[in-house]
DNA sequence: ATGTAGACTCGCGTCGACG
DNA sequence: GCGTCGACGCGAGTCTACA
């Protein structure tokens, strides 16, 4: 699977676990609300500093958020 | 410390211990020659799908290029 | 609360060239 | 083999607005 989809999945399932929005997630995060769907819908590639955050607000480190990219992905 | 100091640094030691110069590297990744150096300069952000790809040709896991990120960074 | 679209700024990633 | 410079296309990330 290519690399932004996996990554759209498996940014949807922690930001569900901990009951946040889009939007709120956006906030915390201080990105845009769209972004984040864009991401989601694997419209837009997350550089690294990006997961760094997205990651510390959903309490998850960035490298357990890859280790799931690379499932999907299929190393 | 900022994040792209820390995949710089992060970046340059498994190279080495490959045996790669920036530009054998870059050719392998299919990517700029300079484009490498700029990252071990902290002078670029890559995004994940640059990760994946260098972290590849230089067999080893994503994640665990992060999980050195998240340890110089100061998680 | 999410998808989508347009328009915008700025940074990623490329390329050629020089020291 | 590497750093740096200028220039470039294109994609990251923002903002507004409508469904």
């Amino acid at each position: 699977m290519e690399i932004s989809k996996a990554f759209g999945i498996v940014l949807r399932k922690p930001r569900k676990l901990a009951g946040l929005s889009q939007e709120e997630l956006a906030l915390q995060c201080d990105l845009d609300r769209t972004y984040i769907g864009l991401l989601e819908r694997a419209q837009r590639q997350p550089s690294i500093t990006t997961i760094f955050i997205i990651s510390e607000v959903l309490k998850i480190k960035p490298h357990e958020l890859i280790k799931e990219v690379e499932k999907l992905h299929g190393i």
